[in-house]
DNA sequence: TATTATGATGTTACCGGTCACGTGACCGGT
DNA sequence: ACCGGTCACGTGACCGGTAACATCATAATA
């Protein structure tokens, strides 16, 4: 790293003004002449000089940095979500440095790094978790979270899927297939998206006067093998379900295969929805129905609130929630009755 | 941003000792008596200091800022490159931006914006794509390149998939079933990487006494499509392949769906092999057989060579090839004449 | 004992910007 | 002609660290 680089006042010496009046022609102020300012932006191209962000967070106390912390960078949906985040934090003039936390100790240490030196101004937290991140963030810190509204606090932001509603059509659309026999294999029942979830689920049911049935709820932990393991149960029953609603892809995809081996033709015997649309779900045998999420949009709208947040723009916490769409695909049809 | 944070001066003060003896302190400096070097650390946890990167990077001319650049951060194996190289980088004390560029241009500026305000030490290029990037590189930069091998410059190290190898074991494995009408789909043919799994396959085929067949090489483009259009053009003629080796994941998942749809029987009829083993992809129909690539270490040992390049420990490029393990699922089953 | 080395610490400048304020030229109004 | 105000620009300090050098007491050496 050579240390040889033009500086404000290589560029002021060139053209013979002071390096303030070069600080205000690359700051855009007025007052400056426009012979003055078309001199210094002479001297500028011919010395190729280029104003150093560090030096510029040091005077002005500001990074221009952000950081966005996820349980991982690998899942679809997080990954998306901070593809759309650091695209609208960069036309802003930031960066995004993007982390990973499986757990509250990584988390708690990388929010240490990340702001007791100073060099963030604001976080988007990716939390689907249940647990206590937002109690380990320093109070005066900007802060979006995504993909979960932390209950108590009402003092940061939040964007996430509109898990009631989301699920409400789902199972809604489930019914107007004609089923009456509507289950349904849930996320992890701590968080809070699981919840939503499935009171959405209940409320389709209510709204179409169907009774909600305990035994029609299999608790999962988004996985697939959760959901394979799901259907294994719900067929054990006399009366199995005709339709499912599996709270994300991964476990319909779990319940697709155990289906396919039990013989469960699908979507004749059985429809199967899930929430996501993962990358290959129409690949799947069926092709999977689900409720499309636009995480790059959820990316996007965090990144705005955090932008707002940490400008000042805006200052009382906002909470977005986003649609899902459905895609009919072949894992789900009319009842059929056996 | 309150600029209310206790500085190096306060501790001095506080400490009664002078601002440099808190940075030899803080910096581990020998020269410091351990009653003083004592004094001044409880000052520093009384004061609650910490000190701040921006202005030590400021002094320094360091940021300990890396930077990644992927066409996007959505793909499974891009993002888990960006996972290890992420924690590798951290647990040496930098920080990783990781930004997305599709097109050379949005390349162009990122480099721009990364390297001419000085923020970041070194890059790492995720670059499947056989384009020009590595010529937008300012050659003082430190550079690691990703799943790409840049051919003419030397002068920057490079970590990649032994994709020559790899190729040739998933090909040498269909050839041990028994198969001898072993296909290929290709990714495009102006990327090394689909080269060199081409050269691959030829390689086995050759290894045993095999004519390689241009009518059973098909080219595809990496997506599902491709595969699913593959196998249709190689059943058009009279003597199909019994095996197909699909330079990924994502067309033998295509090439699965459309032998489905044909009624071919997957892996009586015909067996497949992808490379990547992608998430889900033992939850196709039939389960895929792939050779797996480890990412994540891709991931790390990147970070490695890039760390290594920055602190100028090792300065002459080097180029790492990984391999990958076969993953043997229901895609794939011995030749049976027909 | 005088001299020199050495370790512990303080002083001052510097990194490359920005900020607050100072100064002189020029203007219009009385 | 005098005065206050605005405009264009310069001066010096400052952000919070680090680096180079100075200083001073003490220990080792001649």
């Amino acid at each position: 790293m050579p240390r040889s680089r033009v500086t404000i006042r290589d560029v002021a010496a060139h053209a013979g003004v002071s390096h303030q009046t070069v600080s205000r022609v690359i700051n855009n102020v007025e007052r400056v002449s426009p012979e003055t300012r078309a001199l210094v932006e002479a001297s500028i191209d011919e010395l190729g000089y280029r104003p150093n962000a560090i030096a510029r967070s040091m005077a002005r106390g500001r990074t221009c940095t952000l950081a966005c912390i996820s349980p991982n960078l690998t899942d679809f949906t997080f990954a998306s979500i901070i593809e759309g985040a650091e695209a609208k934090v960069r036309k802003h003039g930031y960066f995004l440095v993007s982390s990973s936390a499986p757990t509250e100790e990584e988390f708690s240490r990388l929010i240490d790094e990340l702001f007791t030196s100073r060099r963030a101004e604001g976080v988007l937290v990716i939390n689907p978790y249940a647990d206590g991140r937002h109690n380990l963030l320093p109070s005066e810190v900007p802060t979006v979270f995504v993909a979960a509204r932390p209950r108590e606090r009402g003092t940061v932001s939040s964007v996430a899927l509109d898990d009631f509603n989301v699920a409400r059509q789902a199972t809604q659309y489930l019914i107007e297939l004609g089923h009456h026999l509507v289950a349904m294999v849930t996320g992890p029942m701590a968080e809070d998206c699981s919840q939503d979830r499935s009171s959405g689920y209940n409320q389709a049911l209510k709204d179409s006067g169907i009774n909600p049935d305990p035994i029609l709820v299999i608790n999962g932990d988004w996985a697939a093998t959760s959901g394979y393991q799901a259907l294994q149960k719900l067929f054990e029953h006399p009366s199995p379900p005709s339709a499912i609603f599996a709270q994300n892809d991964r476990m319909a995809i779990g319940i697709l295969r155990r289906a396919r081996e039990m013989g469960i033709n699908v979507p004749n015997e059985l429809s199967v929805i899930g929430i996501d649309d993962m990358p290959l779900s129409s690949y799947f045998d069926p092709p999977l129905t689900t409720m499309r999420q636009d995480p790059l949009s959820i990316g996007r709208e965090a990144a705005r609130l955090l932008i707002d947040a940490v400008e000042e723009h805006e200052t009382a916490p906002r909470h977005l929630l986003l649609q899902a769409q459905l895609i009919r695909r072949k894992s789900t049809g009319p009842y059929i009755s056996s």
